[in-house]
DNA sequence: ACCAAAGTTTAGCATAGGCTAAGTTATATG
DNA sequence: CATATAACTTAGCCTATGCTAAACTTTGGT
């Protein structure tokens, strides 16, 4: 037995926390992999497995694997050999994404980090802010000049 | 071939942040651990296996294959059965971790958000900070009597 | 000193997200 | 219009992170 086993501080409080996060990382993908789509369909036309491979960095065949995931939940339609197309539930999942990505660099920017930082922090950070927080980060940008 | 091939604007640059993001994850959960590990040590004195688990809100088994993982790392200390050290180095991951959270969270604080999403924020936040946004947090927290 | 309860470990399974290598389809160009 | 090249897919592998169920230690209470 431990050696002090009384009043142990809310245990189930502090797993929510980690709960969430865990929970964060597997939408996170999801939202990453729709947002770049979303960009390649407004700048190029058509959103094709190499660009995305090439701007997450990672091997052809993993954007395939996983794009097979996104088809299943329904975010993205594809035929093979085609180029890819957001669902409707996709689109909103990326306007939603790039909105809560554009509060975050720019309220990262407004902080006081420099250009490619904000770049770089707010790729990770954008997943683990919630609602409350990206309000608050809201505010502060119309104070300062957002 | 894509319609527009040409002028791919950094693609490398771009895939850097989400290379950064993928790193940050496999140490995220080696960094939960031995913070949460150094937190039980000065609490109750010891770090036990139940007691990681009901925190982060995982299985038992889970956290004894984290464990083995960690060990191999060298960043903790293990016999069958007894409770868990850390190693120097451990150490120095949970003190750099704790630095970091308190830092974020207090942050979070002073921009305007609960007590409540601070905690939970920050603890996703914490990972995807770079040293120099930490900088700029530390900086506001001076401003704004942190 | 023993036994039951609590804690720890092992075994076996699943999914996500990476990779390389090899095969298939589309298309741009000679 | 044939074919080389680029793009896409499949197959098969790996590791990380989760789970449950069953087995094994430790330990506290009688």
């Amino acid at each position: 037995m431990a050696l002090a086993t009384k009043k142990i501080p809310s245990a189930k409080l502090r797993s929510a926390a980690f709960k969430r996060v865990r929970a964060d990382h597997s939408a996170e993908l999801a939202g990453d992999y729709v947002e770049m789509i979303a960009d390649l369909i407004d700048e190029r036309g058509e959103a094709r497995c190499t660009d995305i491979a090439m701007r997450l960095g990672v091997a052809n065949a993993t954007v395939v694997k996983t794009l097979k995931r996104l088809q299943s939940a329904e975010l993205i339609t594809q035929e093979p050999y085609r180029a890819i197309f957001l669902t409707v539930e996709g689109w909103k999942m990326a306007e939603d994404g790039r909105r809560k990505h554009a509060i975050v660099e720019k309220f990262l920017l407004a902080l006081g980090v420099s250009q490619e930082t904000a770049r770089i922090d707010s790729e990770g950070i954008e997943h683990h802010v919630s609602t409350d927080t990206l309000r608050a980060m809201g505010k502060f940008l119309a104070r300062n000049g957002g």
